[in-house]
DNA sequence: AATAATTTTTAGTCTTGTCTAAAATTTTTT
DNA sequence: AAAAAATTTTAGACAAGACTAAAAATTATT
């Protein structure tokens, strides 16, 4: 269907869209993909051409209906082989990233229907992220940051806003996993760190910089 | 590490290499890659440049040690592929082919290491086909053409020979399938073929055009 | 051994995706 | 509103992998 390249480009382009409003411009396409300007503008072209953007001399892109859905289906490859590395192979959730970068050019329909049904039809990859559905519905649950909780308030770990290997291996370090209970016990003042309590018992201090990154479901 | 292409180039150099003892030449390679013998001998050249292969102008080529152990790693690859898409997401043997051309090619030690695991330590692939070991070395069975079985003579259905689709999903229909006990209970003279009984009730007709395509294993 | 047929290689071109350097356009600053 | 800065596009080039047509080498035939 699409090339390697274009998919990366159209998932690009949409995780760009998905918090700016306006369209998306050359430089910060390039800047995500790691390359000039020039080639952006090379392949935003092509990908007109083809009916997957709308584009226009200086004024940035923006992506067709055809453009967004094709980017949504390799999202959802993404996090179902990313499902897939962490439930069934065992590989920490900061391994998962770089080998479903791979994966999810894979061309087979079958090959996905049938890894969703393996899988249990999941509903959020290892770091919490929403997993399309087969008709490009996602559905997004209201999170709160870690660091806008006030005191006192309870909430299980559901998702992590940076994604670096960095960050998500510090988390495993301090066993601040996935589906795990936390209550808000104290706030800093000086620094904003907090003091969380973890499933009941376990107490332990965070830095701002780190509940700044982590998704809270609450009730 | 190497291209798609390369790779690919490589597994058919192995797979001709295989069957004739002599240097493999440019329009037999052409043939299995579906491609021309003027981009055999632009990619032969890169893969002399590189030492995967030696190569003599007009006199064919042979695998280094280094290209042999690249096939056979990519080969390993396709068959531990395979046979996931077959064990674990119910694939049928006559499916999995081409997507584990896709497959094989996902760049990562670690992800063939954790499914080799996860499969159990598969030894041979849905179409019977062994699974190269991680250090490279391949045990293969003695096996014997179902057309060159004696009279009366028992044995175990356990390769194939034909890998095409046509083929398997015939086998699939008459439900000839790996693992199941055949007795040759009529040989005809007349067009060869054979009278056989499966699993000790039932009893079926097969031409000798099938029969010349299954692989034994006999006691 | 010379000619014919086949095989293989070379030369030149194409496509995809990339790059640098320069030109064009837009935005910001004064 | 003009000049400066930043952004974007164009022009030209390159590498990988492929192709066609023509040349070169090998093998087969007479």
């Amino acid at each position: 269907m699409y090339s390697y390249t274009e998919e990366n480009y159209l998932k690009a382009i949409y995780k760009l869209q998905e918090k700016n409003n306006d369209a998306i411009n050359t430089n910060s396409i390039a800047r995500v993909m790691s390359t000039t300007a020039a080639s952006v503008t090379d392949m935003i072209k092509k990908l007109s051409d083809k009916k997957l953007l709308e584009y226009q001399k200086y004024k940035g892109v923006q992506l067709t209906e055809s453009g967004k859905k094709t980017a949504i289906e390799t999202v959802r490859k993404h996090r179902l082989w990313e499902t897939f590395l962490h439930n069934k192979l065992n590989f920490l959730w900061d391994e998962v990233h770089d080998i479903a970068e791979q994966l999810e050019h894979i061309q087979s329909q079958t090959l996905i229907d049938k890894l969703d049904e393996y899988l249990g039809f999941p509903t959020h990859d290892p770091h919490g992220d929403p997993i399309p559905e087969r008709n490009g519905i996602i559905k997004t649950s209201n999170y709160v940051l870690l660091s806008d909780m006030t005191l006192e308030k309870e909430g299980i770990i559901s998702g992590v806003v940076n994604h670096s290997s960095l960050f998500l291996q510090h988390l495993q370090k301090i066993e601040l996993t996935l589906g795990r209970l936390v209550k808000v016990i104290e706030i800093n003042a000086f620094d904003l760190s907090l003091s969380i309590q973890l499933d009941k018992d376990q107490k332990i201090q965070i830095s701002n910089e780190v509940a700044r990154n982590i998704l809270m479901k609450t009730k």
